[in-house]
DNA sequence: ATTATCTATAGATCTATAGATAATGC
DNA sequence: ATTATCTATAGATCTATAGATAATGC
């Protein structure tokens, strides 16, 4: 039942493929993904999404507003879950501080690198700065003062002004986000290896 | 002389400004990299470029082939110095191979972060992945491998298998290109502060 | 005469809407 | 009847060229 049967209501498409499973709706998430990271938002066109999603280009608009919306769910679904994690860590105050900021930074790397196409780009998308994403904003700078807090309540960090508090927390979360982009340099390494030295990377950083 | 004097050959600009001191071609690529970096090059257009240069859209093409040929020019002026640097350090056999690396991670976050319009976020551009730019990406591979050599030099790097030693390379690359992303984020902080800082980090991430 | 600019515009997009069509559901 | 798709297209771009214009140079 559902989406289990071959027969589906409405016209058919005119490029019929193995059904993917998805939601047509996820289709052109999948296809968005790929796209805006490789080609970049504003290089991509609403008729390369709906195309590769296996529809024609007005087609999308039963399904989603526009490129726009697109982006911002793309942007949020990859945000949200590193977000709820590095709540759970914060909570978590058995464990050390060190220990709960270097699994903080592993997650992150695992899920930005992890999946098939690179989401961990799309925060460096220019049009992101845009007012239009500023949900994405607040939820993004929420995770970074989780960054900071740990920073913080480790016993190096209990000693640093704020504003020395706040360089080192810069540093730990430019190198999350670079290592992200240069993640793509060798796609060969498992990027558990990789999420791992990066997290000890950031450990030093951060002079724990 | 030259472009001392008031008068210029050819039609007037329809709208006037205090003379800049730059030849047209400059005031193009100034143009060009303030919109680049903030809006990204695909949501750039050839007018926004012309008209911010204070000249007509159709203008720019007397002075510039097209877009494209803005952005070529902006990413190799970039990097050039910087692996013009690391050449003189890479040749310096003579000071410890710490210290060469330490200097050329200041010398070029200085330079990516000094100028007035963050030009080290064009690395980042998803356009510049493409074809079109690899005499960039050529001279870009040159300065990495500038830093995995001085790495390799280094007492701590001389132990490292080949992987390890690629490992640790793209860490610091990455933590060098993600700061240049983060010092967005906090514009007070002076550029020698933060170079400092950031090359400090990437020592203690090399292992040295 | 040479030069740098201008105005005007052709041709190629790209987005988003309108309305037709071909399935299933009842 | 409802739904998901289709085709067609209006309107708004955007790039790059053609040809006119208004300066200086000689």
């Amino acid at each position: 039942m559902g989406t289990g049967g071959g027969r589906r209501v409405g016209r058919p498409r005119v490029a019929q493929r193995p059904d993917s499973g998805l939601s047509p709706r996820d289709e052109l998430l999948l296809a968005a993904a790929e796209l805006f990271t490789t080609r970049g938002y504003a290089a991509t066109t609403t008729r390369a999404v709906a195309e590769r999603a296996g529809m024609r280009q007005a087609s999308m608009y039963h399904h989603v507003a526009g490129k726009e919306e697109l982006l911002a769910e793309l942007l949020e679904s990859t945000v949200t879950p590193s977000l709820a994690y590095a709540r759970e860590l914060l909570a978590d105050e058995a464990a050390p501080a060190g220990e709960r900021l270097w699994e903080l930074c592993r997650t992150d790397v695992e899920l930005l690198c992890g999946g098939p196409h690179n989401l961990g780009a799309l925060y460096l998308l220019p049009e992101v700065r845009t007012e239009r994403f500023a949900g994405f904003h607040a939820v993004r700078a929420e995770l970074k003062d989780a960054y900071r807090q740990l920073l913080a309540a480790t016993r190096a960090g209990g000693a640093l002004a704020k504003s020395e508090l706040d360089l080192r927390t810069d540093l730990v979360f430019g190198l999350i986000e670079g290592v992200i982009l240069v993640h793509r340099s060798d796609p060969e390494r498992p990027v558990s290896v990789f999420a791992e030295a990066t997290a000890d990377a950031a450990l030093r950083i951060a002079g724990v």
